[in-house]
DNA sequence: ACTCTGGGTCAAGACGCT
DNA sequence: TGACCCAGAGT
DNA sequence: AGCGTCC
């Protein structure tokens, strides 16, 4: 996912909204975290590296992976021993208007299939083998229970975590949303927290994006901040040869929808890909059943954040959340 | 000359001992 | 996937 | 800080 370009281009033209800051100053907090994301850093990235063999991931006795079980613990102690409270999120049924996403995703995956069987050196095998990497079913589940018993809260979304991330923090449920994608923002999650781990080698701080003052310093508005994500490329469309971050921002703002933008864009130049935006924009809500509704303002969380320490009240928040999306029917990979 | 896009690359956790 | 670098196209 | 280990 992500949106192509947007930490560049908010550092460019926004600058007062990111800041960085310790991990100290975030105890206390609660933050919501994409489980999928995680979990698939951390099978990537945690493998024995026996020296002139590709890199293989920790497994059980049956030959199945731990790599995730090591590195959810890991961190889940380490946020909690800093006094952040973390709450995964699991992602659910993928939106229907990613399909096409999906597809090249799987098209790039059976091309990494193809390319692994091939590859001789050692270099070309790990680099393909971690190409196919993916979270399963089983993986979820197993962070899952793990958690559970650790006693961390779990939600399981409805679709995206990164949107079920983003309406717990509007909710005031968390603070904030920890995450390394910029699609959280799109959802209008009032903070994000970038970097958010607690390696002992610490190496750079926290970066926290403000999201009011992001679209304040952009100059627009939810739509126009949407319709802007949509033209840099995203997961959900196709996009304009020709057109970036800087220039969809100078688009938006000039024309003041992405409607416009389409309609006053020299087709000569520009190929606007078949089937693009017609007139609305479809905003990526990813929560069919639950975020619809609220769609009101709901000010005070971005400028006044200092009070929101607060708002931990001692009830973990999974309940309501969770038994709405206890149902939900998640996405599994074959 | 400058700005921007786009295509390539790479790396991707956390611990504890030394 | 995102950050970074470099090449090339466009302004 | 660097490096081996985690299964």
């Amino acid at each position: 996912m992500g949106i192509k370009g947007l930490t560049k281009l908010l550092n460019d033209e926004a600058p007062g909204c990111i800041k960085e800051a310790e991990l100290s100053s975030y105890t206390g907090r609660k933050v919501a975290i994409d489980a999928s994301m995680a979990l698939y850093q951390f099978i990537i990235a945690i493998r024995s590296g026996s020296e002139g063999f590709a890199a293989q991931v920790l497994t059980n006795e049956q030959g199945e992976i731990t790599s995730h079980i090591q590195g959810i613990f890991n961190r889940t102690i380490r946020m909690l021993t800093n006094g952040i409270k973390p709450v995964y999120v699991f992602d659910g049924k993928p939106p229907t208007l990613k399909s096409g996403e999906l597809a090249k995703r799987m098209a790039r995956r059976q091309e990494a299939q193809s390319k692994l069987e091939a590859a001789e050196s050692v270099e070309d095998k790990e680099k393909y083998g971690k190409r196919l990497t993916r979270v399963t079913r089983k993986h979820s589940e197993d962070a899952m229970k793990l958690l559970r018993l650790m006693g961390v809260p779990v939600v399981q979304a409805p679709c995206e975590a990164e949107a079920q991330c983003a309406e717990l923090a509007r909710a005031g449920k968390v603070w904030a949303t920890g995450t390394e994608d910029m699609d959280a923002l799109c959802f209008r999650t009032p903070k994000l927290l970038r970097r958010l781990t607690f390696g002992a080698a610490n190496k750079q701080p926290v970066m926290e994006v403000d999201y009011q003052k992001a679209i304040d310093g952009l100059g627009l508005t939810y739509e126009q901040f949407v319709d802007l994500c949509i033209l840099c490329g995203c997961d959900y469309t196709d996009t304009i040869k020709g057109i970036g971050p800087k220039t969809a921002l100078k688009l938006v703002r000039t024309h003041g929808s992405i409607a416009n933008v389409v309609r006053s864009l020299d087709k000569k130049k520009y190929q606007v890909p078949a089937g693009w935006i017609k007139g609305s924009n479809p905003a990526p809500s990813a929560k069919p059943d639950e975020a619809t509704e609220g769609e009101d303002g709901l000010e005070g969380e971005g400028a006044s954040n200092k009070e929101n320490s607060e708002k931990n009240e001692s009830a973990p928040p999974e309940s309501d959340e969770k038994k709405k999306a206890e149902d939900a029917e998640k996405a599994d990979d074959a």
